[in-house]
RNA sequence: GGUACCUUGGCCGAGUGGCUAGGCGUCGGUCUGCAAAACCGUUUACGGCGGUUCGAAUCCGCCAGGUACCUCCA
């Protein structure tokens, strides 16, 4: 079945700007590389959505029983501030801002970036290389595009010439750009006299006597350019050919149009089959991003501590909301819309208790195996997570309907309600059920017990004070009860 | 300036030629001691103006507004 589910995934590919039948290179196996955070600064929520839709993305292809290989990188050297040669990256500015050693920036906020992925319940990467572990290789891919004739050497630092590789290809593909309109687009910025060409980009920098992280190279002691990383380590790990690539949308433009000229110039293919990319969290309709300072932190999001926000919201609300909207649209954020998400959450995953008491019928008056058809056809449909939540409420209709008799199910259809709900809300969506948390323990469950033998002691008494009190004080202290015709339930 | 993209009901957000997504909210009803939850119903929209078509939110053109990229950013 996930065989013939596989098949008719279709997925949008940048470089075509179509909706694709994705055929892999090397069926059963799928490489796939996403660009990962730089790790100089905590990590906001604009950098999570990115890498909570990859991981919606991986965790449907190992559903229809894909052997993915997931590589996503870890940039922890070679990002300038801006495109001028002042000696240090941002590893090391934030080194010398906090008095640590540039690894320690790196180790802290990549620990961070783990951290946060964890609560978010993203599944790790199969290969997670950085920058700094993959120097060699970075070097040997200069040399041969050196040596291809694509790059030149000045004054210890090489350019790629982009010139001379558009007279060959189309640079600009990715973003169906011409070089003459790229080229007036680019400003005049300082340190930029040793380049032939505007939109030339280093591929190796010469470092200075004071600058912190260098290495030797065949054109002296330096560090690599902004681009090379990538493609030398997905190279590595996925081949000269894979077959997908992804990054947040910011990253076409230039990271990625400079990818595919390194790996033609060094390799003489395109790197990867299919591009996917993913849009942005906006804040009042404006990007959220470091330079612009209305980033949200994880943290910050979950604690309430923000200025714009009322309370806080918790992980799998968020990620619920994400997977809310497609991952090619902006998904503006604001407190409304992450209180509508955190009741339909919970709405979903109160479905799920609900689902187990619902009596078998010996016939039936739902169709649950059109219902899994069309969960499958929204993800098969460029992984539209939204149609499928869509869907899912439906399931969650039928579950309520059900439980109030509205609608009868057979022991098959409650099976299919089953898998279905468990395999698209958790193995796809990737989403836990947080209200499960502290329930489960037996001293709570006996606590629970006696409780609500005294609420009911009172209330066939009449005794509305005594119940209500009692309904009261457990909310207050996060439990809600419910008092339905098969008795009391409660939840966290 | 160049290149793309976007504008959907009170809010969020799918949908790319006919079959009124969905969530949240609102209001009404059922249930309940009262609530909550749940269920049923309600609210039914596609920036403006033209065009193509039997038929357009969906295609084309123009206009208005917005966003992103072209410097590091997921």
């Amino acid at each position: 079945m996930n065989e013939e589910m596989a098949k008719s995934l279709v997925i949008y590919n940048t470089l075509t700007r179509k909706k694709e039948v994705f055929e892999p290179l090397h069926p059963p196996h799928v490489g796939m590389y996403v660009c990962g955070p730089t790790v100089y600064s905590d990590i906001h929520l604009g950098n999570c959505r990115t890498f909570i839709s990859f991981d919606l993305i991986y965790r449907y292809l190992l559903h229809l029983g894909y052997r993915v290989r997931y590589v996503r990188n870890i940039t922890d050297a070679g990002h300038l501030e801006g495109d001028r040669d002042e000696g240090d990256d941002k590893f090391a500015k934030k080194a010398r801002l906090e008095q640590l050693e540039p690894m320690e920036i790196v180790q802290k906020y990549t620990l961070g970036f783990h951290e946060v992925m964890a609560l978010f319940n993203t599944l790790p990467p199969n290969i997670e290389p950085t920058a700094t572990g993959h120097i060699l290789e970075q070097i040997e891919m200069i040399k041969k595009i050196l040596e291809a004739g694509f790059a030149y050497e000045v004054n210890g630092s090489v350019y790629f010439d982009v010139e001379k590789y558009s007279r060959e290809h189309d640079y600009g593909r990715l973003t169906n750009r011409k070089p003459e309109d790229l080229l007036e687009g680019t400003r005049e910025l300082d340190g930029q006299d040793e380049k032939r060409n505007r939109l030339d980009f280093a591929l190796w920098i010469k470092a200075k006597a004071e600058t912190l992280m260098q290495w030797p190279s065949p054109w002296g002691w330096g560090f690599p350019g902004w681009h090379i990383e990538c493609s030398a380590m997905s190279t590595k790990y996925l081949g000269t050919t894979f077959d997908i690539h992804g990054g947040g949308m910011d990253l076409q433009a230039t990271h990625h149009t400079n990818e595919i000229a390194q790996s033609q110039a060094c390799n003489h293919t395109s790197p990867a089959k299919y591009w996917v990319h993913t849009n942005m969290l906006t804040v009042n309709g404006a990007r959220m991003s470091k330079s612009a300072g209305n980033g949200f932190l994880p943290k910050e999001l979950f604690t309430g501590n923000h200025p714009l926000l009322d309370r806080g919201y918790s992980p799998m609300t968020v990620r619920f909301f994400m997977a809310q909207s497609h991952y090619r649209s902006t998904l503006d954020f604001s407190n409304e819309a992450l209180q509508a998400a955190e009741k339909g959450y919970k709405k979903l995953m109160e479905s799920l208790s609900a689902l187990e008491k619902i009596p078998p019928s010996p016939s039936s008056s739902v169709n649950i195996g059109e219902l899994e058809q069309r969960c499958y056809a929204a993800m098969n449909d460029d992984f539209n997570s939204p149609v499928l939540i869509a869907h899912l409420f439906d399931a969650v209709r039928i579950i309520n309907s059900a439980v109030d008799k509205k609608e009868i199910l057979t022991p098959e259809d409650l099976a299919g309600l089953k898998r279905i709900m468990h395999t698209f809300i958790f193995d796809i969506l990737g989403l836990v059920d947080e209200t499960k948390h502290l329930a489960g323990s037996d001293v709570i469950e006996g606590l629970m017990r006696l409780i609500i033998e005294i609420r009911q002691s009172a209330r066939e008494q009449k005794d509305w004070a005594t119940s209500d009190r009692i309904r009261d004080a457990l909310k207050e202290a996060g439990i809600e009860i419910k008092d339905t015709k098969e008795g009391v339930e409660w939840r966290m």
